[in-house]
DNA sequence: GCGGGCATTGTTATCGATAACATTCCCACA
DNA sequence: TGTGGGAATGTTATCGATAACAATGCCCGC
């Protein structure tokens, strides 16, 4: 049996031991101006004395703005998801929000939709969406225009404010770099070819090639996962003529470099292999893995300040920014035998 | 220039709509009963037309409890935090919670207390704090003792309730495993010291050894990057006693299996390699990874319903749930040559 | 010395839900 | 036929903050 506990300190009690209105606490609290200094001062001590924090549910009924920024993500453990939604957190935390994440475990319609709804419920001021599928961006054109939303990965063409990595120069970075050590062509194993993120590695592949007058072999597609990799690897592996190959992300690399390795063909000697993410391990493949980094910290900052701009002006500008991704450049390159 | 737009609708609305009071809505949204079915019925009709969502910060101010579980961790892009984020979220979301995430930089006191405050501040329902390190612990001590707090590998001893996979199981049966092969003893990489996990690992190493009457070689620490690993293995693969080595998780075990590999020490011909986590690439590491398979689904699952349970009875009791670990077996392990 | 204006502080209304208590309605039963 | 009582519903208070407005107090110029 309890007395309920005592209850948190209001606003009220702190006023009451500063001797002043709960009125004048509050605006201690949000830095109003016309607060004399010394009234200032004692409203801080009865703050700390009592170890009074705010109410967020009151301010946020009052307000009708919550300090909430909901993250819809895909329930992962992709490298590239995880990693945003970590460098989002902290960004928004020194701003003062918080981030609640709505996970989901495939990006259709329908869970799309019962995220957004329990982010909606908990009036949320903005949300951010990490939408790599064509599917995701259906979903999402429900969502209240007067929410604002910044979409990461997603489909340029929603007229959203959308923020990602420059996927095309990426690849072509990377294909140029192959043709540059003097590989007659390059072949491509893409990740699935609805994520924005692979068309847009594929479009700078296929580009390049092009622009170069070279052949344009045909696109092996997969998944984003090792395993793949490894079955599209065999195929190459087989495959004299092959080269070169741009991976669409580590992890497909290091399926490639196995079975390159199982079939005897060396990298780099025989076989130069990129890939795209720069995993932390990446430099520790057998051989260190060149490949694309994107930077998702800059990702997750500009998202969260085209986030910021929205909430502030109500303007639904809709902007984009393209984050540049970068070549890195380790031992699985090499001109070719 | 805008009219402020139409506020979303409030209960006063629905009960309008539906004639009725708003209190009666209040009763059909929390399935009270004593409603008249032909009563319940109108409302939800009204709840339909007007798109109605209850404000949870209304709700939250007045019930003093949030449907908000704050979940503490480290911003890493480590597997294991990672998936066990993403589990718990599916998990939580399941039970009509949110989750907010506080992500920190490193564990010390006051990155952690910065973090808690912040979900203090939301006025959580409950925490989960992923605490691997004792620096942890001593931070969250300060939690007030009313707030529902489930540690993940955390401090066995600090009292509060614990979810962990068996650390020390999973290592016994790695290194079991290799001394069945045949090897005469085993080396260990290990995470850094301070980590719960690598203290349980590194035990369940030693115990083994001792208990077959084997040598413990002397311990090599690392952090859990494959750099580190690599470090570690360039030093084993020096060492021509060295037959089988356990690598904390799978990462440091790239590491080592690359610097085995440059010195031409052949996996598993030369050596054996275990790693830990099963992450999804290890089935394409070279050679495919014998690993300990950690399932953090099962550990996030666990977590919630400690906390549930925590939430509904004010019990403190701190209870412990300790999920096995599993080898799963591929080809980086043989008999010694 | 008086009134205008600004800095400072206080008072009251409000957000949207639930809790506690009040009221109505209806039926069974003495 | 009056009445006790439970089912169904309504009324009012409340949570803890901010907003809008009201009320001081003080300085300063004329």
């Amino acid at each position: 049996m309890e007395t309920k506990g005592p209850r948190s300190p209001a606003m009220t009690d702190v006023a009451r031991l500063a001797g002043v209105s709960h009125q004048t606490v509050s605006r201690v609290l949000n830095d109003h101006p016309n607060v004399k200094e010394q009234t200032r001062l004692r409203v801080r001590a009865a703050i700390a004395e009592l170890g009074y924090r705010p109410n967020r549910a009151a301010r946020a009924l009052v307000t009708g703005r919550s300090q909430l920024i909901g993250v819809v993500a895909r329930n992962s453990m992709l490298y590239g998801p995880a990693s945003m939604l970590a460098e989002f957190e902290q960004a928004a935390a020194d701003t003062g929000f918080a981030v609640s994440v709505g996970s989901v475990r495939e990006l259709d319609r329908d869970s799309i939709s019962a995220v957004v709804d329990r982010h909606l419920d908990q009036r949320v001021a903005g949300l951010v969406v990490i939408a790599q599928v064509a599917s995701a961006t259906e979903a999402l054109a429900e969502i209240p225009a007067e929410v604002p939303v910044v979409f990461i990965d997603g489909d340029p063409a929603a007229g959203r404010s959308l923020v990602t990595v420059d996927q095309v120069a990426g690849a072509r970075a990377a294909v140029r770099h192959l043709l540059d050590q003097g590989h007659e062509t390059v072949w491509h194993v893409s990740g699935p070819t609805e994520w924005f993120d692979s068309a847009g590695r594929i479009s700078g592949w296929r580009q390049t090639l092009l622009e170069a007058g070279r052949e344009v072999p045909p696109l092996l597609s997969a998944d984003w996962s090792a395993a793949e990799g490894y079955r599209a690897g065999q195929m190459l592996a087989r495959m004299p003529e092959v080269t070169a190959v741009f991976a669409a992300n580590d992890h497909l690399a290091l399926g490639v470099l196995r079975a390159l390795h199982e079939r005897g063909r060396r990298v780099p000697h025989d076989v130069s292999v990129i890939g795209f993410d720069d995993v932390p391990e990446a430099a520790f493949f057998i051989p260190p893995l060149t490949t694309v980094r994107q930077s998702f910290g800059d990702v997750a900052r500009a998202a969260l300040t085209l986030l910021l701009g929205q909430m502030k002006e109500e303007s639904g500008a809709a902007d984009t920014v393209i984050v540049p991704a970068q070549l890195v450049k380790r031992e699985s390159v090499a001109p070719p035998a």
